[in-house]
RNA sequence: UCGGCGGUAGCUCAGCGGUAGAGCGGUCGGCUGUUAACCGAUUGGUCGUAGGUUCGAUUCCUACCCGCCGAGCCA
């Protein structure tokens, strides 16, 4: 639910930051009831899962809060600890196996020694290693010997075949060990295995309807890279804490799996986009020289003798100058709020894209924010369907924010919308959470929020010509109880008024000079927004908490790992 | 900062004024197609910290610490 203020809020007025959404209003009960549904749901996801797809992981609870009815996505297996000796043999007896095929020597100390390719050579248009098969393409390899080079997580065994569940961040797949096909010692090497043992399996890639994922590899040999024992991530239900503690583990999961995959496709995305439409792209710095108003949520540095700096909010003032420079411009980098906050919809550090674009005014800017989210929610659905499955994220509702038609209403409409919804505000006040999810929830696909009063946006927007007391801005809200994800605007580019405005604000002018040059200079018309990347992936995902969007979230209670 | 909830085995939790249990995990054994495998055995605890009440505190009381959820805060 909540969608991040950082999402563009900031950039654009408090008003923005304010937004905080708030969760339907469910009783604890009820929603644990619901998670409980979750589980029973995912449980059947995995089984749907297509090839190359794996068993959900219910180890990356989207809350956390879901116990006892999880399904270990990861099984553990036993472990091989203790009986290196055992262990040791098995791995030289595969080596051994191996060593007709890719010669010997292998296990020779350096570069030199080895017969085979270095493994960091990849092999043209992939990834992969020489000679190793990515998980991935075993669907096209049906038939085919392989050699996957992965991680175990999870095994099951009988005294006579064993199943090891591999991964090696393509994607998931299952092995299969007879022990009519293997020699004793790599079958009780198999069977030993604990869980994210790291190893190299070669194998015949063929079609079983048992596999999980459609395809399976009939194993002839596996090399021990690295035998593990006492993963702590196990086929277990955990705690949000356990598991932010073991982040650096956890993204080994399918739930961060999935996501974080979800979220390379939204970067690649934003990049594609601008790109195509004439952007270029423009690195704001991140060290800024003064507070501009106040330093209470900045993150403060010491610049030894000369003084502070602060970590930046926002690229959006440096942006106006790279479109008065470049035409049109957009930044992508990380932000950083200083704000106690403690909900889902917050992150200390988050990252931000601010396209800022010279002689465009509110309506095309507008425009260009109903493109770009549009896009961005297609080309995940067409891209990146398989993950969003794994994550149980109800694509139907997505459907009509990829079709864009985003609705636009005014600022006084959606005052009226809350009245009939029973929340009414005061003209003049901002939306809290509560009301930005009436609002979101009003509509199909994002709603866009325009001419926001001038007293809760920031000192910068342009007026509504003819009503000062509004503001030419807009927020777009997304459904589902997401909140906000773009907050935008049309600019000053009037020297005398932007003065005016500055001063109103009580802010310092001298620390806008360089901006005000901008005034002086060549100035025209010019807008631009901001759209949080955690909150927009959070919503398209369906994860209820930001911390699960970034790889490692940093929050005021979460700083470690 | 405010409100609500919580802190017991590696994990997720139950429990109780008489020094603690389950499931999972781990370990050992069994099982030729498992899908959260299953079956048997076994391992496993400063009950958040500090005081107080009591014959006796993990349990009751107080304070504190930590976390979660929401609000607030949040160019």
């Amino acid at each position: 639910m909540g969608g991040d203020d950082r999402a563009g809020g900031h950039r654009d007025g408090h008003a923005a930051r304010r937004r905080h959404r708030q969760p339907r209003h469910v009783s604890r009960a009820a929603r644990h009831a619901v998670h409980q549904h979750d589980q029973v749901r995912r449980v059947e996801g995995q089984r749907r899962a297509g090839p190359g797809g794996a068993p959900q992981d219910p180890v990356g609870t989207r809350d956390g809060r879901r116990r006892h009815r999880g399904r270990p996505a990861d099984a553990g297996t036993g472990r091989l600890p203790r009986r290196h000796g055992q262990r040791r043999a098995g791995a030289e007896v595969t080596l051994r196996a191996r060593g007709g095929r890719r010669g010997g020597g292998r296990r020779g100390r350096g570069a030199g020694a080895r017969g085979d390719p270095p493994p960091t050579r990849l092999s043209r248009g992939t990834l992969s290693p020489m000679g190793i098969t990515r998980i991935q393409d075993l669907p096209a390899a049906v038939g085919a010997e392989v050699t996957v080079a992965g991680w175990l997580t999870g095994s099951r065994s009988s005294g006579k075949i064993a199943f090891l569940q591999l991964r090696d961040g393509s994607g998931f797949v299952q092995a299969v060990v007879s022990k009519q096909d293997v020699d004793e010692a790599t079958f009780v090497a198999a069977r030993a295995l604990g869980q994210e043992s790291a190893l190299r399996l070669t194998g015949v890639v063929r079609t079983d309807a048992r596999a999980p994922s459609g395809v399976e590899l009939a194993t002839r040999s596996l090399e021990v890279v690295h035998a593990t024992s006492d993963y702590p991530i196990t086929p277990k239900e955990h705690g949000v804490d356990f598991l932010a503690d073991h982040r650096h583990l956890h993204l080994r999961h399918r739930v961060p799996w999935a996501i974080l995959r979800v979220r390379d496709e939204l970067e690649r995305g934003v990049h594609d986009f601008f790109a195509d439409h004439g952007f270029v792209r423009f690195d704001a710095p991140f060290f800024m020289p003064t507070a501009v108003e106040g330093t209470t949520n900045l993150f403060e540095i010491d610049l030894f003798d000369e003084g502070k700096a602060y970590l930046s909010q926002s690229g959006q003032l440096y942006a106006e100058a790279g479109a008065m420079a470049l035409g049109a411009v957009y930044t992508m980098g990380p932000t950083f709020r200083a704000e106690k906050s403690k909900t889902r919809r917050h992150l200390l550090e988050f990252w931000m894209i601010e396209p800022e674009v010279a002689y465009l005014e509110h309506e095309g800017n507008v425009r260009l924010q109903v493109d770009l989210l549009s896009y961005l929610v297609a080309r995940v659905l067409e891209r990146r369907g398989r993950e969003l499955e794994m994550l149980e994220r109800d694509v139907a509702k997505l459907a009509p924010a990829a079709a864009g038609g985003y609705p636009v209403i005014t600022y006084d409409r959606a005052l009226e919308i809350l009245a009939e919804a029973g929340s009414p505000i005061a003209w003049g006040d901002d939306f809290g959470a509560p009301h930005e999810t009436i609002l979101g929830e009003a509509f199909d696909r994002p709603v866009v929020i325009e001419h926001y009063p001038t007293s809760v946006k920031a000192f910068y927007m342009e007026p509504v010509p003819g009503d000062p007391s509004r503001v030419l801005c807009n927020d777009v809200i997304a459904p589902e109880g997401y909140g906000e994800l773009i907050g935008g605007s049309q600019r000053i580019h009037d020297l005398d008024l932007l003065r005016r405005r500055i001063a109103d604000h009580g802010l310092p002018e001298e620390a806008f000079s360089w901006y005000l040059d901008l005034r002086r200079f060549g100035s025209v018309p010019h807008s631009g927004f901001g759209i949080g990347l955690e909150r927009t992936l959070a919503w398209i995902t369906g994860v209820s908490h930001l911390r699960e969007v970034i790889p490692f979230p940093r929050m005021l209670t979460r700083m470690f790992p």
